[in-house]
DNA sequence: CGATAAATTTAGGCATGCCGAAAAAATTGT
DNA sequence: ACAATTTTTTCGGCATGCCTAAATTTATCG
């Protein structure tokens, strides 16, 4: 039987292979914009041409999508590797930190590797252990076996108008640090959120957060605020979404 | 402050440092001779000459004792590598089988990565969760975390005379259809064995096998034999075991 | 002892994935 | 439109870890 169409196989390609696809799908997860080789050596740490090469590399296996000296797409294949590999990244994650005691802070890097190194067998039998989670310690959508995933409907904190109310879905892990000071200021994932008003020219938002009665009202920085992902309540006059 | 001679740090090296130094350690464990570099050639599934190149290496690390043309060796610093190697290796493997419910013939190869990957943080806290196991699916033993770690004395089945009796304490693993072959034969850690006769000539054992009333007899081929390891219940006559 | 055989090391190469510097193409500003 | 700047690609090289083939050393046997 020769190799064919509908081969499930994927032949996931090395560890550099696996993170390069990876950071081409993340970059529009969120947005539309497909990514440049310039920021996607910037994501993955590597000169520039290491990513002109990598990416000769990536179409050669048909992973990839490149006009010389334009923005780098993934093909279907690749797309199917990079979802395999999120899904691998967001089950690990939940892993540490629900089994192991991890904070969500300390996830990120050991998940970085090990994504490259667990079975198929080990993530679909981690997976039934979790209980077959679809989100991720941060909020993240954890794509099914098949790769399908769906991306909620969600808007950035920082350009949401005063009196827009919602709750917090998703929480950028790109920064531990930042994910410190959220915990610390008791901010988590599924917490009520309500725009009070911000400062013009980038300033703060004024913001009150928590569930029930036991809610505050504080200032966050553009970094915070561009972290945090809302879904809004309702459809809400007013708002900057129309675009 | 500088490096110092008590520095926990350990700096591991590569992953195939890591296998080098994993396989060079196992060869003596138990047994004495050192390992020649033709062994350690099969066993690493690599060719005599790239083992003569890492042993350099190994050398310049500080990690291996290695006059030309004979057996290779650990420096105790190598020693203290191999010894964490070991402890994530039958650590993983403890996992998988208890928490993911893996076969214990399926456990090897997915340690066999993972143990390169994972961190301290994550070792250690898996031990935690497993409440500090000190053997692994195959009788094994795992180090501490300080490298300590306690060998039982055990013989292969295949060496025992006749009258022998004792307890099954490790069960190489090496050899994952003769694991499913005991499987099927209903054999495992800590069943009680006696030796009941063997055919001259490197023929089959015969052993009765099984704890309390439940027990049967059966022949063992000589790979059967010298894969079981038995703690002799107490000194007996007759054994082979004065040498 | 010497001749063959076996084990080990050395020499020359290959694949992967990275780099810096230089060349080429695209974009920007006037 | 065109010169300056930025982005991207190409080129030559390096480090790791592996290979085969050819020495070289050690072991074995008559
Ligand atoms: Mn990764
Ligand atoms: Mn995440
Ligand atoms: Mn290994
Ligand atoms: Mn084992």
């Amino acid at each position: 039987m020769p190799p064919n169409k509908h081969s499930p196989a994927l032949s996931s390609g090395s560890a550099s292979v696996q993170d390069y696809v990876k950071v081409i799908y993340s970059f529009t997860e969120w947005q539309d914009e497909p990514i440049s080789s310039s920021q996607l050596a910037n994501r993955l740490g590597v000169a520039n041409s290491s990513v002109s090469e990598m990416v000769r590399k990536l179409v050669e296996l048909g992973l990839a999508i490149h006009e010389p000296y334009s923005a780098v797409e993934l093909s279907d294949e690749g797309r199917r590797l990079a979802l395999a590999m999120v899904r691998r990244h967001r089950l690990l994650e939940t892993f540490l930190v629900q089994e192991l005691d991890y904070a969500w802070d300390e996830v990120h890097d050991e998940a970085e590797l090990l994504e490259h190194t667990v079975s198929d067998t080990f993530i679909e039998r981690l997976s039934a252990k979790l209980g077959y989670p679809h989100r991720d310690p941060h909020g993240d959508p954890i794509p099914d076996a098949h790769g399908a995933v769906d991306i909620p409907q969600a808007h950035q904190l920082a350009i949401l108008d005063a009196g827009h109310t919602g709750r917090i879905t998703r929480i950028s892990d790109s920064n531990p640090a930042l994910l410190r000071f959220l915990s610390a200021e008791d901010i988590g994932l599924d917490d009520h959120v309500e725009v009070i008003g911000r400062k013009p020219f980038g300033g703060p938002v004024a913001v009150r957060v928590g569930t029930a009665g036991r809610d505050r009202e504080l200032d966050l920085g553009d970094e915070a605020a561009s972290a945090l992902w809302v879904f809004s309540d309702k459809p809400h006059a007013g708002c900057a979404l129309a675009t």
